[in-house]
DNA sequence: CATCTAGGTGGGAATTAGTGGGGCTTAGAA
DNA sequence: TTCTAAGCCCCACTAATTCCCACCTAGATG
């Protein structure tokens, strides 16, 4: 269970670090890939599997199969080196649009990467509406 | 099972090396073959024979045998070079639209070749769409 | 307050991957 | 048979990746 918010910074060569508490979880190989909201999602390989195999139940019609591309395309599985770092893809950067300063957030299950301004001006919507967003969940059930 | 986004150009003999994380799942010897989609899939010995088994059960309509002519009769059988490049003729080529900068993407069982051009306009468009795709097949479950 | 330690960052060097091309061999056409 | 074209094997160059080591800062400790 990763909880948290850290700021880390990319260097010359795509590398960024984990936080150190999260590195025991995530194990030597992690695996990035596009998340919703514009940001990455980082799985240990454990998680990750469990992510495949519901990707392997969408429907075998278009949009089904434009999903699965997009969600396997995108991964990149990397190991974590002797500094707990892990390698970002170009592609993925500029999926989530980041540059240099980013977010690393501990999300229960998953750890995401944001750009720091995108998590900014994220959260400070996400805080100002949350009162709404309250309600409008407790009112499905 | 292969993820990941490589971007890869083909030579003057019509060769395209395969990215190195895929060496050896795939083999010395692969097969490719038309794809869904416009692209050209590539698969292990292996994986093509499941592949194969699969498409034997496709129903006897027209659609059925369209589906099994197209993979069945446009597959070609490579050896991969000591560079880790294979060969791909010319009627798969103009089939998936390939010219020199081609896409290599990892897809769970199978390796798609796109063209760049093509795998752009593809992505951006389920890009797009991927959130509200993701909410539609959620609320099946 | 000085020192020590752990976590985050930067960068050099060795290795590997991607690409280009020469030339031999085989197959098919004339 | 001979000529031609395509496939295949090998070598070589360059750029990217990976591995490793060193520094630096902040917080903890005595």
């Amino acid at each position: 269970m990763f909880i948290g918010e850290y700021r880390h910074t990319f260097d010359a060569k795509n590398r960024i670090s984990l936080p150190a508490k999260f590195r025991k979880d995530l194990g030597k190989s992690v695996i990035v890939t596009r998340g919703l909201d514009r940001c990455l999602f980082i799985y240990s390989k454990a998680a990750w599997k469990k992510e495949t195999e519901r990707i392997a139940q969408y429907p075998s019609n278009g949009a089904g199969r434009g999903l699965a591309r997009l969600m396997l395309s995108g991964a990149s599985e990397t190991d974590v080196d002797s500094a707990g770092r892990v390698l970002v893809p170009d592609y993925l950067k500029s999926f989530a649009g980041l540059s240099v300063k980013s977010v690393v957030a501990g999300v229960n299950e998953r750890v995401e990467l944001w750009d720091e301004k995108a998590w900014d001006a994220y959260t400070a919507t996400i805080e100002r509406d949350a009162d709404a967003l309250a309600e409008s969940l407790n009112s499905h059930s």
